[in-house]
DNA sequence: TAGTAAATGCAATTTTATGGCATCAAATTT
DNA sequence: AAATTTGATGCCATAAAATTGCATTTACTA
């Protein structure tokens, strides 16, 4: 499914930024997740580490990019699905850390449904599978 | 199961020491896991910041806790079941991140199977739920 | 009770994140 | 198209979080 940085914008009521449109294009290169510092380091030349903060923070809010933690604490942001929206993401797949390279794919797999112990009220679901990714596990290179 | 700092220290050759002791005090106080900044605001007179910092590593590594990330990329710990080892950590139940009370409990539910793409080797797998605990259900009190 | 190895505390440094504000750019209006 | 409005950007300063180096203290061993 190809994105299109300029259309996300318009339908996010966001002011259409060289800036903007950089990350977006940046972030859907990969079919995986991005780190934050793989991102600076990557646009810390023609982004102010501060815009790419506050963009990636808009970008979370309104629900274009949804964010998910790696093991260090590090925020990782991939593309939302079009079903997510303001204040309601739809993330519910599997994710996958990839303890050689890092990287954080979002699977097609469903998380299955868990049922809470009494009093407990779950209204999102994360998980996440640390171990070797495809990629690693053919070439096991560095990177 | 009451947990006995001594021991433990001893069980995994690591010096008994009044900071080691308390830090284990402290999070086996609760039945959920803490925070660093909880255990810092708590500990913080009696024990140096980056004493702290390198003690929940060492027990980390040393599989005497382990660290559960929550959505703002804190770290929290617990205190790993006893089939935990030196690079070895059991911890295949699912979290409950209260999203209220900011509280991460370990449940008595375990992580259901899931079958990995082909080429994805997951060696470990963690789940986290967010929503409202048991305590903030009843009360939905602050804190 | 020495002697040795390791943990602690403190200061300095580095890294990561946030806030304020002048300037600049995009969209809107005339 | 020019002017106006609105909001985004960049830079600087500040804050918060984490790490490093080293002198001192503490626990264990012989
Ligand atoms: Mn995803
Ligand atoms: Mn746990
Ligand atoms: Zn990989
Ligand atoms: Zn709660």
């Amino acid at each position: 499914m190809k994105i299109d940085p300029v259309n996300i914008l318009k339908d996010h009521s966001l002011k259409h930024t060289r800036q903007r449109v950089r990350v977006l294009e940046e972030i859907a290169m990969d079919a995986v997740a991005i780190s934050q510092p793989e991102l600076e380091k990557k646009l810390g030349k023609e982004i102010d580490r501060v815009t790419l903060y506050r963009i990636l923070n808009t970008y979370e809010d309104k629900g274009i990019l949804h964010r998910v933690m790696d093991l260090n604490g590090t925020a990782n942001y991939a593309i939302c699905s079009p079903a997510c929206s303001e204040h309601h993401h739809h993330d519910e797949h599997v994710h996958f850390n990839c303890t050689n390279c890092q990287k954080i794919y979002c699977l097609d797999v469903l998380i299955p449904a868990i049922k809470m112990p009494k009093g407990f009220k779950a209204s999102a679901i994360n998980t996440m599978a640390y171990g070797i990714c495809e990629k690693c596990s053919a070439g096991m290179k560095a990177d």
